[in-house]
DNA sequence: TGTACATCAGTGAACGCGCGTTCACTGATGTAC
DNA sequence: TGTACATCAGTGAACGCGCGTTCACTGATGTAC
């Protein structure tokens, strides 16, 4: 059945989004390597072929997967005005479809702790962390504390993403959202 | 070995204590029973004298560990000013040493996720958030949006201490608070 | 162009291990006489 | 007060199960002639 090395770089795709995606949904110790690779439509003992861990996945795929939204705010700034992007940017992430999605939301609210206790997966992230930080940087209005303005409104966007995603009342979710929005925004 | 009901509602909270810590600072899953009784002093098999199950631990260790945050708040705000209250609340939440030692800190930024994928701990929390919630309430100055502010303010706390723990560099991390320290005081 | 061989991504059975849970037990303490 | 019994928190061996990983294999495809 060899493939050509192309393929496999398909495949090695597959399996990377097949492990964003259960991560994200059920948290990364819920999930094993069987259920990733019976996601991706392959059988378990294929996995090693693309990977030397379970731990090697999991820092590839939170990279991957928080790399993806890093790509999608740098397009935005750049296909936007600043205001219009961080409207945009601010917007999508603080809303109700986001909190009900975290198989495909953003990898700091869905496995911010888990991530931060592994030392590999931590450092394979800092990368795309930095690029979302400096997207938000050259988006903010005014030129005084921008680096601090936009960890601050990052800061606020994750942990109203988590409040909302904890809140056992859909009210008081929305509530969440919408007061993270008004910081991010009337400022 | 019977005890009176006075020694085992000890050992009770010894088992919480014990599993408080070990979650926030491993994670659940990676948490078994037999270790959370180790940390107790007692051997595994006794832990169905005190709980239905795994899942019935989670639920209550990590409703005693946030309680204990609003307790904490609570204290605070009633023997300080508003101002100092809300100074020393946020202080210390947005702090070094909170950061470092995340098997004493905040159930919301350690286990926050983790929890919310879980209906039984997400529903017992739940309580404890609010309570946190009212504090700072309390505390804000001004009287427009006090609610909305205030949640504005928890999502920060709670976002800049899990991005904190998820930077690989020390100093980033200690801008995230500084920033998020910033964005809760000047306002 | 056709044939023989080498490669290696993917298969599926097997491994040791630690998990959550169960259970027969034990012995210190509370209760009844 | 002293003795016999009941209780049940805690012990430690055992259970079935799913985990991460290994490995002999297979067969489609690339390469050499």
């Amino acid at each position: 059945m060899r493939m050509t090395d192309e393929r496999k770089a398909e495949t090695r795709e597959r399996i990377l989004a097949a492990a964003g995606e259960l991560f994200r949904s059920q948290g990364i110790d819920a999930v094993g390597v069987d259920a990733v690779m019976h996601e991706a439509g392959l059988t378990h003992g294929g996995f090693y072929a693309h990977f030397a861990s379970k731990e090697a996945l999991v820092a590839a795929a939170s990279a991957a997967a928080l790399a993806r939204s890093a790509a999608r705010w740098e397009r935005i700034a750049q296909d936007e005005p600043p205001a219009g992007a961080l409207a945009r940017i601010v917007g999508s992430y603080l809303d109700a479809t986001h909190v009900a999605a975290p198989e495909r939301g953003c990898v700091l609210a869905t496995l911010g702790p888990e991530v931060a206790r592994r030392n590999g997966a931590r450092a394979a992230i800092t990368d795309s962390l930095r690029r979302m930080l400096s997207v938000l940087e050259q988006c903010l209005p005014g030129r005084r504390q921008r680096a601090m303005r936009a960890m601050a409104m990052l800061s606020t966007m994750v942990g109203a993403v988590v409040l909302a995603r904890l809140c056992d009342d859909q009210e008081l979710a929305s509530d969440f959202l919408a007061a993270a929005r008004r910081a991010s925004t009337v400022k």
